[in-house]
RNA sequence: GGCCCCAUCGUCUAUCGGCUUAGGACACUAGGUUUUCAUCCUAGAAAGCGGAGUUCGACUCUCCGUGGGGUCACCA
């Protein structure tokens, strides 16, 4: 059988977008599903659009959830050279092999009379194609031409021709070819454009799925015709829907939330991300709305990939963080955490800590604020703790005294002791329990919301309470 | 504008012609648990874009509208 082959062909342009991600999951899944490879191939065809360390990035993105490639520039393979500039020759050679054969064409248009062209076509309403002007050049006008002109190599669209596009979750998509463009195949400077650059890597790295966003689904009927020209077989074309912003635009950097590093960043874990994604276009068959990557490999099949192109509800993927959060084992949340994790707060009191505040946290990012007053004093509101209390600073001033007297005569720190103690208190000074923890709570922590008080205080240890209550006292006077 | 894709609660979806008073999840609202917040539990509100057709029967199939999206480069 043939072995499955999938690839991910990003273009090293700046920070990797969270739907390259999304289709390396699909391209990965897959390629692991059936025993597959995963390729990663790197489309820097376009020089001026090139970005530093934006092929790094893209390692890293992938490496972050865990979509290694089995073959790529860094990890090698029988297909390479895997970054298209390091295979210039191979498409020019092809191109010249369409020509002979008649399915492409040199072109000396200038970018001058091209824009003309398309202005006037824009002008009577139709729509911007080139004119095939220079189709019609004679052999030998085309070779004195070629001594002296630059010159790009452009497909030869044939006539009133029906092109088909077979998506595998789609169907089905008819073209008719007056429609299609001569689009250029290979530049003026010898590189190639995407088109042809895309059908001879996927053949010569024998591609058998191709996912890619359904951006794309317009030019494809171009490729399906070089397929033809070349007399090779296609592979199976996916068109995944595109993530939208809520305003039902494609997922844009101008609303947040597009590249990779804004969600590392944020502090959602890369099962929660990969959970997150799989879900926007496909269904665990049990109805499972938190499962893992393993689950995917085992579940998931391209035909019951969803159509519609899903907005990325953050809503829904801060719940799935919470729940990943709670799920995950300690040492590995630990492992995560250590990202976000202030300088102040040691391993062992975060371990202290985790029991309380795992339960809070929907973002890793929330480490600090959520763990601020463990570390150090915190800034204190008086007014809201009078309004708390209700009592006046005097009377308030002496119950919290009172607590601190209390506290100190406790031998065993832990905390049923301190709250036997505290509740004993807050009965005899008669207070409803709301005003006398309220009270402390603030006092000590600096905030309202909190977890379980008496288990803050015997995280916090005897000595800080009683300074902070002492401190408290000082800010009362 | 041409071409193409898509169309069930606010969002993501189940339903693959009858099993459905259209089910679930998130978000939202109310109540309970909790000294607070969160968790957790219970309840509630919330949807088949419109019109033709096919059929004994349509959310599900077909067509036409409408709406949203994508794409029309010597960018990917």
């Amino acid at each position: 059988m043939k072995q499955i082959r999938t690839r991910l062909a990003p273009s090293p342009t700046g920070n990797p977008h969270i739907g390259t991600l999304f289709q390396a999951l699909f391209d990965y899944v897959y390629a692991k599903k059936k025993n597959g490879r995963f390729i990663l191939r790197i489309e820097d065809t376009d020089k001026k659009r090139e970005v530093k360390n934006a092929e790094k990035s893209i390692f890293k993105a992938l490496n972050w959830l865990g979509l290694n490639p089995d073959e790529s520039t860094k990890h090698g393979g029988d297909f390479g050279p895997y970054r298209q500039s390091k295979r210039l020759n191979l498409y020019q050679k092809y191109a010249k092999e369409l020509i002979d054969k008649g399915h492409a064409y040199y072109c000396f248009c200038s970018p001058k009379r091209l824009d003309k062209v398309r202005k006037d076509q824009q002008k009577k309403d139709l729509p911007p194609m080139y004119d095939k002007h220079c189709l019609s050049l004679s052999k030998k006008e085309v070779e004195s031409k070629l001594k002296k002109q630059s010159y790009v190599i452009r497909l030869k669209v044939p006539q009133n021709k029906t092109i088909i596009v077979n998506d595998l979750i789609r169907g089905k998509i008819k073209f008719n070819s007056n429609t299609v463009n001569d689009q250029v195949l290979l530049k003026s400077d010898g590189f190639p454009t995407y088109h042809l650059a895309v059908v001879v890597d996927d053949h010569l790295m024998k591609i058998t799925h191709m996912v890619r966003g359904e951006e794309w689904i317009s030019s494809a009927p171009k490729h399906v015709l070089l397929y033809q020209a070349f007399n090779w077989q296609p592979p199976k074309f996916i068109h995944t829907p595109l993530l939208r912003n809520p305003d039902r635009s494609k997922l844009s950097k101008r609303h947040g939330h597009a590249s990779v590093s804004w969600y590392r960043n944020q502090g959602y874990l890369p099962e929660a991300v990969i959970n997150f994604l799989a879900t926007r276009v496909w269904n665990h068959p049990k109805a499972k709305e938190i499962f893992d990557i393993n689950q995917l490999i085992k579940y998931f099949e391209f035909k019951d990939m969803h159509t519609q192109g899903p907005i990325a509800d953050i809503d829904k993927l801060n719940w799935i963080n919470s729940q990943w959060i709670r799920k995950l084992p300690q040492k590995q949340i630990f492992n995560y955490l250590k990202l976000y994790k202030p300088q102040a707060l040691s391993d062992d009191l975060l371990k202290k800590i985790w029991p309380l505040i795992n339960q809070r946290m929907e973002k890793l990012s929330e480490l600090e604020s959520l763990t601020e007053y463990f570390i150090s004093q915190p800034k204190l509101n008086l007014k809201t703790i009078l309004k708390e209390s209700k009592m006046d600073k005097t009377q308030t001033k002496e119950y919290l005294n009172q607590v601190e007297e209390v506290i100190k005569k406790i031998t065993n720190w832990q905390v049923n002791t301190i709250n036997k103690a505290l509740h004993a208190l807050q009965q005899k000074q008669k207070l409803k329990p709301r005003p006398a923890f309220m009270t402390l709570r603030l006092a000590i922590t600096g905030r309202a919301f909190t977890p379980p008080l008496f288990d803050v205080l015997e995280v916090l240890g005897k000595q800080t309470v009683i300074k902070r209550l002492q401190y408290a006292q000082k800010n009362l006077s």
